[in-house]
DNA sequence: CCAATTGGGATAATAAGAGTCTTATAATCC
DNA sequence: GGATTATAAGACTCTTATTATCCCAATTGG
């Protein structure tokens, strides 16, 4: 019952991108660089958020990532569930074939409820909200920060 | 980020437990048909069980697993942490060594939110409670329920 | 002693997680 | 056009966790 770094390493890079300026774009290097995690591992997430559509990618001499303006509102949730698919906190609340307890599995409920309860908060955090307190509360940037490769 | 099967069986078997008359035991076959899971296997999640003090087990002619009653009160929660450990949504969680980014990362305070409510939902869930609702929703044991072996 | 239980160690099969490496593809600059 | 710089994507590795299964020892009641 733990996130997966892919996922947590998602979200860092989206509060990043979210911090710079509009239509700005990051390298690969220095997202990696700013969510202290392995390059290439990251190149794999990055590349899940793009076919999720959060971000554009761009190859080329000055390629990168960008956050298109509009997923600054993309929330937790999305950006855990581009990475993970959908959240289910247990196997009998799969949607398609039902469990064969759920009709009198009073335990049933308790996983929905759960699930409901985590889905929620991570709903009502935004990208946007995220970036915004990191500027506030992060310190100046390191200068010769350490590069994760 | 999904329970596993052994807390879910774990679970199974204490509100089956609790839906016996009190000092009752039950043996390893009897919950493995309720939980509906492997005898062997639950074998490994009675012991964690054992171990954590929720059930009393008996060896023997007519040994078997027994739920103290002060036990009924057991929260899904106690029950879940028998079995996987504390919860912990994220790596960055962790109670000992802290994560670096703590000081101003502002997703930490949403793990921290999640982790929380759903923690809050499944202390709110008490085993006594659920076999109550087992007891009334559930239809007339079967006769000649299939075996899990 | 015997039969019925649970305890616990060893082992295994499978999957998931977390990364690494290499090649292909695209875009830009000269 | 060609060199350079990026990302895309597939193959691959390594480790760990999950989900069991098997076997034998220990216990208990009759």
């Amino acid at each position: 019952m733990q996130l997966t770094r892919a996922a947590d390493y998602a979200v860092r890079v989206m509060v990043h991108l979210a911090g710079l300026p509009p239509e700005t774009r990051a390298s690969r290097a220095e997202l990696a660089v700013a969510a202290e995690c392995p390059e290439q591992f990251l190149s794999k997430v990055l590349q899940s958020l793009t076919r999720a559509g959060l971000v554009l990618s761009h190859r080329g001499n000055t390629g990168g990532f960008e956050l298109p303006n509009i997923h600054r509102a993309a929330t937790l949730l999305e950006v855990v569930e581009a990475i993970e698919g959908p959240i289910r906190l247990n196997v009998c609340l799969n949607s398609d074939r039902s469990c064969t307890r759920q009709e009198w599995c009073p335990a049933h409920d308790v996983w929905v409820s759960a699930q409901s309860a985590v889905a929620q908060v991570l709903r009502d955090a935004t990208i946007s909200v995220l970036a915004q307190q990191a500027a506030v509360r992060k310190p100046n940037p390191l200068v010769n920060a350490p590069k994760w490769n």
